[in-house]
DNA sequence: GTCTATATTGAGATAGAC
DNA sequence: GTCTATCTCAATATAGAC
């Protein structure tokens, strides 16, 4: 985050931008319309600068794009190389790096969800696909570990399993929003919960049990 | 689904398509490209017939996207309202409205995939995302409905975890194709057992504990 | 049901002043 | 860092023949 010009903190109306916060504004419009569907005219006017004034940030759309992406895919990169994400069982590396998956996917979340949208329609979107493809495949080792481990439910295939969690964690693009819902916490919790341990009551009987569930333990 | 004129069963070569035959091709273009990346002179290319003959078939390229993510809508619809998605214990029907959905969204894969990429730029994408949010809300109460009769685990915040089945079951057109992989039933059978049962080893010691899970009821 | 034009608008991008 | 033009091409859509 470089601060190239004080500004000060009232100042709102018309800021003269700096790259990163014209970032912020492109990356929310361009979630909203798609990528495609935002011309250099929706942008202008939702930055309240004129288009021409947009190419003397960067040499055009495509940049825009990429200098978004590259943000989201550098936080998720990151996770990927943790030291918790490298050494003890795989089960509980899996388990941190959908935690800090999810937690990156928050922070990030304009820039991860431009990222999770890309089509492969250009250079730039497919250089973001193939660098997407080796998060994908670090999980999918990490899964296919567990099972080796005997730490996952027998009959649960590996490379199967790893396109599901995965689909789970990148479909939270879909709904969250940090204003209102659960805190980063709460949500990586529950999707802790619900994908290494299920949404069943585990026991016996199914439906003659008290109405009110038993407190087995921790979360409350 | 009209059949207007006959067609020899070999004749592939260029058919004179009828509204079907041309909205498969046309649904399958949008999905590579995204629906504002694809122009009309890529759908023609794609077709191998003119621009100006597309004309013939539809009012324009919103009409084609209204067809297509009609008939996605219409089989996700018609799932929430079939007999054993209304009657019974909550979670039976949750697991069947899950597998369902599973059902069609492989069925019907390229129409689906479509829907769950409308943005809402116009009228037509807005009316996709508010029939959307129908069929979305029916999962929302059947969890909370499990939640209520107590087949879920302690701690499981019912509108968080609807979000996220639907999530995970949708995720899957990211990645699934009919053609290699595993079956619907196979695929079903994952999502299921990953979201109602989790992917974890339960009882004690996760390695020496008996290899297959006792049978509980009907499917194997 | 399809074709070859063509009309018309809107897009991304540039020139050059302030 | 921003502005007002303006260039150029691509996009949707139409006209009218076969």
């Amino acid at each position: 985050m470089p601060v190239p010009k004080e500004r000060a903190p009232g100042a709102v109306g018309r800021p003269g931008y700096d790259l990163d916060s014209l970032l912020a504004v492109v990356v929310t419009v361009f979630n909203e319309r798609g990528y495609d569907g935002t011309s250099m005219e929706d942008l202008s006017a939702r930055l309240g600068i004129s288009k021409s004034s947009i190419y003397h940030h960067v040499s055009g759309k495509a940049e825009l794009l990429r200098l978004s992406v590259d943000r989201a895919l550098d936080a998720l990169t990151a996770v990927t190389s943790e030291p918790r994400a490298t050494n003890g069982p795989a089960i509980d590396r899996l388990e941190h790096v959908i935690r800090r998956s999810v937690e990156v996917l928050v922070t990030e979340l304009p820039y991860v969800t431009l990222l999770l949208r890309v089509r492969g329609n250009t250079p730039v979107e497919r250089r973001a696909l193939a660098r997407r493809r080796e998060v994908d495949s670090h999980v999918g080792r990490l899964v296919l570990a567990a099972s080796r481990e005997g730490s996952l439910r027998p009959g649960v295939d590996p490379a199967l399993t790893s396109r599901l969690v995965f689909g789970t964690v990148n479909s939270v693009i879909e709904w969250y929003r940090p204003e209102r819902g659960p805190g980063v916490d709460t949500l990586a919790d529950a999707i802790i919960a619900m994908v290494l341990d299920g949404l069943r009551m585990p026991a016996a009987a199914p439906a003659a049990a008290p109405p009110t569930a038993p407190p087995a333990d921790g979360q409350a």
